[in-house]
Formats: C-alpha cells, structure tokens, sequence
DNA sequence: CTTATATATCCGCATAGGCGGATATGTCAA
DNA sequence: TTGACATATCCGCCTATGCGGATATATAAG
C-alpha cells in the first residue's frame, strides 16, 4: 500500500509530470532538462530523487553527467501504469510544449551545452 | 495538465485509495464507509469530497444517504487510470481486509445501521 | 593539488493538505 | 415547526512537501 500510494504520489506533480514526458522519448541528464523545462538545478535535481525513490527512475552516472530513465520491470501494477503515461503523458500541452522545446534544444546541444 | 495531476492526487492518499478500492465492489453511502474504515464521518465525507472534485467519483443523494460510485466515463485518461486501479487495488493487502470488513459489515447492516 | 563543471543535498521559508471535533446544512417524519 | 439523523463544511493544529539559493560532493582535466 505504501510503495503504491508512493507511486502515485510521484505523479500527482506537474513538474514531474513534466520530466516524465520528456522521459518517454529516451534518457536525459539533469542539465538537458534544466535547459528546457528552464527551472533551477536544486528544483530538477530534487524531483529526480523523488521520482527514482519512488520507483519510477532509474538514474546512472557517466562521467560528470547522471542520466535517468524509466524503469521499464518495476513490478506489474507500476508497468501497467507506464503504459497509461506512455499513451496519455505526449497528449498533454504543457508535454508537446516541452516536446518541442527539447527538440529545439537537442540541435543546438553540442555548441552548447552538456554531452 | 492541472486536471490530470488533480486525478493522480486524489490517488496520492492511503484512506482514498481504500475508499476506492471498496467502491470497486459497488456504490456505498458514507455511513457504510465510516462503518468498515473506523474512520470519524469528516474525514470520510473531506475524502469524498475530494475524490468526486478531481473527477473520480459521483454522488447521488438518496433520502438522507448520499451515495458514492465511480464515474465511469471520465475521458481516456480517467477509463485507462480506472482499468489500472481495478486490476491492481483490490490486490493491496489492505484493500483485501477492507473488503472483508465490509462482507462482514453488510451481513448484519439492516438491524445495525444506515439503509 | 587545483580548478571547473555537474549533480546532490541542505536550509529556511511558504503553502498544501491531513486530522478530527464542532458546527452548519439538508432531509424526513410527526 | 420541531426533532432526529446523515452529511458537508469549518476550524485550529500539525506535518509533508514545494521552492530556489547556498553549500557539499563527485568527477575529470591540467
């Protein structure tokens, strides 16, 4: 009940909700979501903890860099709720939004930015 | 996106997701759930509340009872989310003992209680 | 070792939201 | 209208949690 109710709880944050959309698409590290959801390192990195503690993400160093991903094997009531953001998280506006952004921000990263 | 995190919210709390896992079986009124939760009538009635504001549930008031059931034609998301909770909560431990509590609540309801 | 960069954590502050007793509202019966 | 009961809302209290600047930690380069 509790690692459930953690579950949700992880969702039931717009921010979050947010860093989970772009997630959908492929791993990022902190940086790449600072950049496009422009909000400060404390608040991204804050809410990544949140969302691997919870069972969502899982996170891995590479060099300087700490890139998070879905896990995709978290037991089957969290993998049935992939599903459900995976089909309904992209529909969002505020989700395209930051779709379009981080494709904006993707062709500029190298000059720019991490990675 | 305001709408979908109020969605996940009303999910984020342990007395909610077992008022939901109880409702899974069938519409009950508030008296029913103060009854097999042990909980005092505010809290049952805040809970309610709450869960019908984000889109959950619909109450009916039928005499003195108000009733609650789910909604179950609340846009994609919700009917996707629902098909999720029907799976997986009547699976949680505690939802199980809340079920049972009830069985056992609704056998000697007509002499006990409210109905 | 020093520096630079990326990330995690700490801190004080502010707000959201849970709790349950008390009170208000609504409904029915007499 | 009054009384009884079910439910909703109010209230003060308390904890959880979001925020973002400041600081600590980790890694790589020189």
């Amino acid at each position: 009940m509790n690692n459930t109710v953690k579950l949700f709880k992880a969702l039931s944050e717009e921010v979050r909700l947010r860093i989970l959309g772009l997630l959908m698409h492929g791993e990022l590290c902190v940086c790449d979501l600072m950049a496009v959801l422009d909000l400060p390192q404390s608040t991204i990195s804050r809410h990544l903890s949140y969302l691997a503690n919870a069972g969502w993400l899982a996170g891995e160093r590479r060099g300087v860099w700490m890139y998070y991903r879905f896990i995709v094997n978290g037991g089957t009531l969290q993998q049935d709720q992939l599903a459900v953001l995976t089909k309904h998280l992209p529909q969002l506006p505020a989700v395209v939004r930051d779709r379009q952004r981080l494709e904006q921000y993707m062709r500029t990263k190298q000059q720019t930015a991490c990675g």
